[in-house]
RNA sequence: GAUCGCGUAGCUCAGUCGGUAGAGCAACGGACUUUUAAUCCGGUGGUCCUGGGUUCGAGUCCCAGCGCGAUCACCA
């Protein structure tokens, strides 16, 4: 086609994208294609943008339908879709390589062999990430490639866009986060990562489902968001003229659940926190929240143990063993229990309640507020410091100081700790569980140490949920409570060193 | 929010001491019926992130801003 056929093209184009608009080169790469698209419509008689086709396998299947030696009619014959990666126009004889999310095949259309009018032509004109659907006896060609060799082929949807450097494909991390859609089919591993957080996490709901516990859905929407010390995302309610939050944690309700008699709940959904965004925090996250009446923070030890073996041995059914970062992270042997305290003084040679000296060590860790902190904060900003990046096998630390844990309660032989175990694995917090506080007095107390240890600012977002003392009044049972970060199981279970890479359209800046 | 690094063609990347903007792939025209990142021939393609400054001259040096990444902080 000449310069004559393109500004036509041009002239009939009234998409936002209209090259007359910007005559620049990219403009003109968009304009060769929509030129191509004209001459399939206007020559071929074919619509660029196809229509339904039954029958259609993946193509990881029809690779597996190959017989060796088969001749002529013992060929299985096989209807496959997907998108173009590669196209070497030989002549007479067009090799295309097509993808869809269960692999790559070749594909063979000879001029001669192609049985339709218009099917060579399409593979003729096929461009890098058009979709084809292509039909044909699989075969080998003599240098041992499994080949479509085409009866038939047909165009699914036409690309406009240009494709990625078709070797090294797409490799700006800006890029592939922003354009995901494309990272996905020009990068395997991203849709092969985002099924397994599919298949991951209908495991976790069968698992909870087989254990007895009902799935429940609580509100996002809140008037104040409580549950965990967070920020909240604020929004407003137009037709009631309120101002409300997303949730944080969906915790307070489920437990209003318990109260109700739904003695085993768990939701996964989605918490908001306006915070930062780091290699393991996206400001939306996939939690899941479990409520079990009569059980406490060991039996949600045992249900968070079996759990993460059970998706650990779906993903590595030999052993159980996950690599992470270059680590074997092995979910198949018991995991290790250790105290908080007892991780402390290991790592520091001293006991955590020794203040002093544990004031001292803060120093010496270049930690500015050593001298003004609360004993039980600076301890555990020590603690942070010195322990939490050694963990690296999946390890539960119990019996957490009362100090840093608000809604807990108190183990009863000694109120400074408490029944409450965090699992870290890999220096990562997987997660954490209590024996839930079900006294409406030692709560509403707590409620208002919160509010009153916190400062201005803060005060905007601490909650004192009166509905939820309510609650307690009317007696919630005794329970074990857990909350796990979905995603960054997905992480551990999958290899991916990011939260970006398990979540499809992770969060990002607007453009400007 | 803080510090450091990065930002050049659609994509992947070079660009020396401050002296006319480069390659590969893609895209475009042509040849080819067993190719494997096909090959061969021909001709294209640039807001060097944005805005200032220094200079005879800035992709390059300086300042500010924007975006991304890493680390830290907050948090899970």
């Amino acid at each position: 086609m000449g310069p004559n056929m393109t500004s036509e093209t041009n002239n009939q184009t009234e998409s936002p994208t209209d090259p007359t608009q910007d005559p620049g080169y990219e403009s003109q790469l968009l304009a060769d294609r929509l030129a191509k698209l004209e001459q399939m419509r206007d020559e071929l008689g074919v619509n660029p943008y196809g229509q339904r086709v039954d029958g259609l396998e993946p193509i990881a299947e029809a690779r597996a339908k190959y017989v060796e030696d088969a001749e002529g009619d013992d060929r299985a014959v096989v209807q496959i879709a997907g998108r173009v990666m590669l196209h070497r126009d030989n002549g007479k004889l067009q090799w295309l390589q097509l993808r869809d999310m269960t692999g790559d095949i070749q594909i063979a259309a000879s001029r001669k062999d192609v049985q339709t009018d218009t099917g060579f032509e399409i593979a003729r004109l096929a461009d890098l990430g058009d979709l084809l659907v292509v039909e044909g006896p699989v075969m080998k060609t003599r240098t041992g490639e499994i080949t479509v060799w085409a009866s038939d082929v047909n165009i699914a949807c036409k690309t406009l866009a240009l494709p990625p450097e078709k070797f090294k494909g797409l490799q700006d991390a800006e890029l592939r986060y922003r354009r995901r859609y494309v990272d996905m089919y020009v990068n395997p591993e991203v849709c092969a990562t985002l099924a397994a957080r599919s298949r991951l996490i209908s495991m976790m709901r069968s698992f909870m489902n087989e254990r007895g516990f009902l799935e429940v859905e609580t509100p996002i929407l809140q008037t104040q968001a409580g549950g965990a010390a967070a920020r909240p995302f604020l929004t407003h309610m137009n037709a009631l003229d309120l101002d409300l939050s997303l949730r944080i944690a969906p915790e307070l309700f489920l437990k209003r659940l318990l109260v109700g008699g739904m003695n085993r709940v768990y939701e996964i959904g989605r918490n908001f926190r306006n915070e930062g965004v780091d290699r393991s925090h996206n400001p939306e996250f996939t939690a899941i929240e479990v409520y079990e009446a009569f059980g406490n923070y060991l039996t949600m030890l045992e249900l968070t143990e079996s759990m993460l073996r059970h998706l650990a041995l779906a993903m590595a059914p030999d052993s159980g063993i996950i690599e992470f970062d270059g680590q074997p992270l092995n979910y198949a042997e018991p995991f290790r229990q250790v105290t908080y305290g007892d991780l402390f003084e290991e790592a520091n040679g001293f006991a955590m309640t020794d203040f002093d000296r544990v004031r001292q060590r803060a120093t010496e860790l270049g930690m500015t507020n050593a001298a003004t902190l609360d004993d039980w904060l600076l301890v555990n900003q020590v603690w942070e410091a010195t322990v939490e990046e050694q963990l690296i096998q999946p390890t539960f630390v119990m019996d957490y100081p009362s100090a840093i844990s608000p809604l807990t309660r108190p183990k009863p032989d000694n109120p400074a700790l408490c029944d409450r175990w965090e699992l870290m694995v890999h220096g990562m917090e997987l997660g954490t569980a209590y024996t839930e506080l079900n006294d409406p007095a030692v709560q509403e107390a707590k409620f208002r140490q919160q509010l009153k240890g916190a400062d201005q600012e803060e005060q905007t977002y601490r909650t004192f949920d009166e509905d939820f003392l309510n609650a307690l009044r009317v007696g919630m049972p005794p329970a074990g409570g857990l909350g796990l970060g979905v995603d960054r199981i997905i992480m551990l279970m999958t290899g991916s060193r990011t939260i970006r890479d398990v979540i499809p359209f992770p969060f990002m800046r607007p453009e400007t």
